[in-house]
DNA sequence: CGACTACTTGACAAGGATCAAAGTTGGTGG
DNA sequence: CCACCAACTTTGATCCTTGTCAAGTAGTCG
């Protein structure tokens, strides 16, 4: 079992710079009305955060739900010696924060600039009590993250390292898809350590996983941050049960 | 890397024996009004399950929200070549199947006979939509659930075997201490496999840690279906962190 | 008492982790 | 525009935890 080692101690450090709230960037401006096309945004604030900045980290009072406009973020849990684990990555779309807890559970922290925009938390139960359908869409936006997050579990309790990283990959491929760009050019704005953490793996068999996946025909990497999927469909297999890779 | 073998294709058979919704047992009891103290329940038919049997499977339609009267049930999702992650343990007074999926995502399966109370999604729904008080609770639990998922996912990714036995048994104790039962008296309604496929681990690795904590004084066995917490303290340092046991 | 199921234990193999080092990339300043 | 530096990534060698295979033990139910 892993155990304390000087990296992993400072990278808690970077985790946690202040221990607490004020790792926010201070710039809000101020959001036109009626910018947005979800009614429930259009009088959010606006909140800019630099890359590797923390949003906010465990144990914070819950302030504000927030929906990530341009960048990335990832929200990430760690033990006390450092291990991390990444649950989720909120692209672009993606709304953060939601979830009934006083304080929050998760660590936040932008993995490149990011636009956010903020609805304080006041508001939006608010905005539950008097409408019944904003509860329900609360309730079905939380549904989501569970199926997600069980989903994930699955994943990570179960699958060997390369069916995890193409699991991932089909995440994001299908994530495209929705979106109407290629599902078969997948863009990572998450460095390698971010991605096995989120899959419960080292950084160096992730590397050499990617290495085996491009040997084997089924990626291929123009820039370390852009991977096209080739041979979507045996990929499929790969991912859905008996790899044996 | 796992691959098939004769018993997970077996193992398969049994999950999902009629691979449908029909394997639920007939027995429905009408409940006296006003049985429960909680109002939403009041209405709800009890239904038993025998020991083994299914609740639902994955994709059944999603018809009723149960609550767990008495036994237990663990909720699995499979992989196709048989693998199986148990997502959750409701053990008494658990609540199964909120979520708003037409469907549902995971397959239930009773541990040990068990009564439950139903609730039809509809009547929920409806409940939801009179009453905000009602979708926020929903929300909440939903939260609640989602809080554990994440906990759980960190636990098996990031912990090595030992940590995610130790860390179940907090579980377990957890829940007895808010029970007002014993927190150092475990008693274990689950086989050793399923503790397995709820840590992400093998029956046998399961079965070396549990003697192992029980020849290093952490744990007795009197049955094997009952696990007494010795060194509390010790415990909670081997599951937080840099356990290196 | 035997068949069955669940659990334990041992020997061995393998996937992934760890340690170490070299190769890339991107940003900064001369 | 280029050189340098830091951070990130890749690759190799080796170790260790956990998985696999196999055998044996302990309860249970007919």
């Amino acid at each position: 079992m892993p155990r304390k080692s000087p990296q992993r101690a400072l990278s808690i450090k970077i985790a946690k710079p202040n221990g607490g709230v004020a790792q926010l960037q201070p710039i809000t401006v101020r959001c036109p009305s009626g910018w947005s096309v979800e009614s429930d945004w259009v009088d959010g604030s606006v909140r800019r955060v630099d890359a590797k900045r923390h949003l906010f980290v465990e144990g914070d009072a819950k302030t504000h739900v927030y929906k990530v406009m341009s960048g990335a973020v990832c929200l990430y849990k760690v033990l006390n010696d450092g291990r991390r684990q990444i649950i989720e990555f909120a692209l672009e779309g993606d709304v953060i924060g939601l979830g009934s807890t006083p304080t929050e559970t998760c660590n936040a922290q932008a993995l490149a600039a990011t636009r956010l925009k903020c609805l304080p938390i006041a508001v939006m139960l608010k905005a539950a009590e008097q409408d019944t359908s904003v509860a329900l869409r609360l309730y079905k936006a939380l549904s989501r993250e569970l199926v997600a997050a069980r989903e994930h579990l699955l994943c990570v309790g179960q699958r060997g390292a390369t069916e995890r990283l193409v699991m991932f990959f089909a995440i994001l491929s299908r994530r495209n898809e929705e979106r109407g760009s290629d599902p078969n050019i997948i863009k990572l704005p998450m460095t390698r350590t971010d991605i096995a953490d989120f899959l419960g793996l080292k950084i160096e068999t992730v590397s050499r996983t990617f290495t085996k996946l491009r040997r084997q025909g089924f990626i291929e990497i123009d820039q370390i941050t852009t991977v096209h999927l080739r041979n979507t469909g045996e990929l499929q297999r790969l991912a859905e049960g008996g790899a044996r890779v």
